[in-house]
DNA sequence: GTTTAAATTTAGACAAATCTAAAAAATATT
DNA sequence: AATATTTTTTAGATTTGTCTAAATTTAAAC
């Protein structure tokens, strides 16, 4: 029930990767752990002795349910860290990462759920990647590009496709970030631009690459 | 500047041990980190090598300036955390040590100051040990044991000396707990018992082996 | 002052996680 | 199908932290 952080970061990351593709390869997951293909090798017999995923020698693996279950603990870890870093210490989006992939290995369950309570159970990290709840399940909402939601439909932003400086910064100034709610008020066809109405008063407008970056769901 | 988790236990650890007495001895640190003689002459070689300590073969140990510094540090962060899930994920004091012995080894300087800012730069941690500040140094006050306190002179729970269970169980329902502010209305000689008036309002009565326990600092 | 006991250190071993270099297996190319 | 290339695994070494058992040093008792 518990793994070592080291056995942690490889749950999470195989978890990461075969959601992309279904078998995953040693030298992806190398890549992905900036770590080397042995290593890799020497840790999936290790983890395959411990039960928490498929291997055969040279055909590739994947996590069975235990081990997917491990991961996404993790995950949720990790990412209600990230959002506790931003929402409450007042760090940037861009920052956080790092210190979430320590934090995500302090091992109390109960510290973790209490967390979620305290920031009252986020849907969503600063990435807008989802946050599973204490037993695991993803909530799924559809989301969508910003440049596809109707006039005057209010909803949610929940993920920035394109995590770069430069449109956190564009972001910031314009006060938009995730959970931030809007209202798509107009659609210019000329340039593909939008008026938004943010939180109901103010009224802001992007330009047609910061809108297919954003995407919502319903509010 | 970064040093792994079992070397800043030991550093945190060599530091409460020479604090009490100026040399430390083998036998006592093993003791306070449960483990063997052995294990502590071997990790003792390495802080040596790292100039973090004073040690010669068989003549005892204590941690030189660098070495203080960098254990001061582990305690800030210890007792932060601490703070934080006592007053922030209402655990109780009882049970947040353990919590608190993996949240301290975080690396990011930065996360933990603004912790500190986060939590309005507490002076006390849950069980009334001084937090020292970013700088790491201790704010000193004088506690003082309630008992002894002057009438009518409001001062402020800093610490409780004894932490057992039962204790916390008569503090809670009393509503006494660090920070707490006070006042002492009256002394009883015949049992010297006191009576109390809490956050200038309520008025509460505690035995003499209670007070005895409870130390105080000006307000 | 010897002898005995306690404290400390060394020697040697082990587990976890990593690496490099070499071998083996699976794919791709001609 | 034979050869070349890429991918993966193994062999062997290294680092960190730990342990037990034995040796050494210091301290205590007689
Ligand atoms: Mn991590
Ligand atoms: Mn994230
Ligand atoms: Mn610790
Ligand atoms: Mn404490």
């Amino acid at each position: 029930m518990k793994y070592s952080a080291s056995k942690e970061n490889y749950l999470k990351e195989i978890f990461h990767l075969q959601s992309q593709q279904n078998m995953v390869t040693t030298n992806a997951l190398a890549a992905a752990l900036h770590t080397k293909a042995a290593s890799v090798t020497d840790m999936l017999k290790k983890l395959k002795t411990q039960k928490l995923l498929l291997y055969e020698k040279y055909k590739g693996f994947k996590l069975n349910n235990e081990g997917k279950k491990a991961a996404v603990q993790i995950i949720r870890k990790h990412r209600l860290w990230e959002f506790f870093l931003v929402e409450k210490l007042q760090f940037g989006w861009d920052e956080v990462h790092e210190m979430a992939e320590e934090l995500e290995h302090i091992s109390s369950k109960k510290l973790i759920d209490r967390l979620d309570s305290f920031l009252d159970f986020p849907k969503t990290d600063p990435h807008g990647d989802p946050i599973p709840d204490c037993n695991g399940k993803f909530s799924e909402r559809r989301q969508l590009a910003l440049r596809e939601v109707p006039i005057n439909k209010i909803v949610q932003v929940s993920a920035i496709t394109e995590q770069t400086s430069a449109m956190l910064e564009l972001l910031q100034h314009k006060n938009i970030r995730i959970g931030t709610k809007l209202e798509v008020k107009k659609k210019f066809p000329f340039d593909n631009s939008l008026e938004l109405k943010i939180k109901n008063h103010l009224i802001i407008t992007i330009s047609e690459q910061v809108a297919e970056k954003i995407l919502v769901h319903d509010d």
